[in-house]
DNA sequence: CGCGACACTTGACAATCATCAAGTGAGAAA
DNA sequence: TTTCTCACTTGATGATTGTCAAGTGTCGCG
């Protein structure tokens, strides 16, 4: 790991408390590589040898099951995966791939759990991270089971317009295949979905998105912070 | 609280290795309370003020947007909910309600995190317990992304004959229409899909189940430890 | 420049699932 | 016992969603 990478993971909630020793300890043993588009990073099933972290890039984690595969989420800079398995050293159950050329963080997981014995202020801050994603995949279930597919994209399109500070246009961050297996649709189904919001002020071209009539589209969508609002 | 009901709750994965000391910190503020049938413990979005425990009964846990309901778990005794609400200080992003007679321990929310800061022994058990919810949600949303509702069903029968200890004939422990709503379905669509296994060796009558024969509806439902495997 | 690859779109059709309405049956209460 | 309630079931219908096949368009490469 070159010295360089350090201060790029040191600010990450999971490691500011932590005394300086005990983060030499964690990353003594960890080494940064960068990975070229759609290489496997884990395969569900295996049991989790590296606590990763992505510095550049994204990474798209997957589940599979009788010959199908859903994405579950995307992992973007500058954040780890899949903690859980690594603390509690059970199998993953997603598995990882990079959508493009990612520079990722390899930290040997006993290293991960080793620290977690004795640094205190880890262990909390594992915590804390641990119920933000368990939070996050409860919101991700309710959206799941109570809206339509395209209540779903709807939805959607309005966190990204969030997230993209409130911009009225921007891009879709994910392939449509994607977003459409995220969104628990077929990409037909998206096609036509992107079409069904039209009318409430949506246009979509390529990737790049357009909300010209933000009030309707917000009636339609009815968000919910219980759902869609990702930082709570 | 009283004196009887501690030893039913120290040996808990969370309370187990926790000091005396800080133990009773934690319980001295809290009480147990016995509640009828149908009544809302915790509703989404409010700030949590007690961790619950419940001791015996059973409580579901749901979520509701725009008019419509869905059940999400089920609590049974001897556990908690809803403790990342509680550690984070985030509110609830579900609703709670007793199914039938409970008793149910009420612990501060402010004690909690106050023995949270101080016990580190607690802390790790927290992780433990916040590991597993984790992983027991994104198994919830592979089932329900990747297989079809008829799917859900076979594998949920195989889990209660598991949790049957393997007996071939078993009682559902969910009422049809609560069951139907964890499953992702509609109570109409639970009673189809029940009759659709019944080639598959499965006969249900009331809420007593008879699996004739293991095999065809093994085959049928592929069961997989990475999704239907809730103790790891 | 033309070609091929590939993501995306579109239309037709089928499967799945939800809704509505009516009916059955078991248990509780009069 | 009789009646009422209520969960559950069943059938008919429609909405939603998935599948298959064919098409469009873009992009990179020879």
């Amino acid at each position: 790991m070159r010295p360089e990478d350090i201060p790029e993971i040191r600010p990450l909630d999971l490691f500011r408390n932590m005394s300086e020793e005990n983060f030499n300890d964690l990353i003594r043993g960890g080494y940064v590589q960068t990975f070229p588009p759609q290489v496997v990073l884990t395969t569900e099933g295996d049991q989790p040898d590296f606590l990763h972290i992505v510095l550049s890039g994204s990474v798209e984690l997957f589940a599979s099951w009788n010959d199908r595969e859903t994405s579950m989420a995307t992992v973007r800079p500058i954040s780890t995966f899949i903690l859980a398995a690594t603390i509690r050293d059970a199998p993953y159950l997603m598995s990882a791939r990079t959508c493009e050329k990612s520079r990722i963080i390899l930290l040997p997981s006993m290293d991960v759990r080793a620290v977690f014995e004795r640094d205190n202020d880890f262990a909390r801050a594992v915590v804390s991270e641990l119920a933000q994603c368990y939070r996050s995949v409860v919101k991700i279930s309710k959206n799941l089971k109570l809206r339509t597919s395209i209540e779903r994209l709807a939805n959607y399109l309005l966190r990204s317009h969030r997230r993209a500070g409130g911009a009225l246009e921007f891009d879709l961050l994910l392939e449509k295949r994607r977003l459409a297996s995220f969104l628990g649709m077929t990409p037909e189904n998206l096609s036509r979905a992107i079409k069904a919001l039209r009318p409430y002020g949506v246009e979509i071209d390529g990737a790049q998105v357009r909300i010209t009539n933000l009030a309707d589209l917000e009636q339609f969508a009815r968000p919910s912070p219980l759902i869609d609002d990702y930082s709570t």
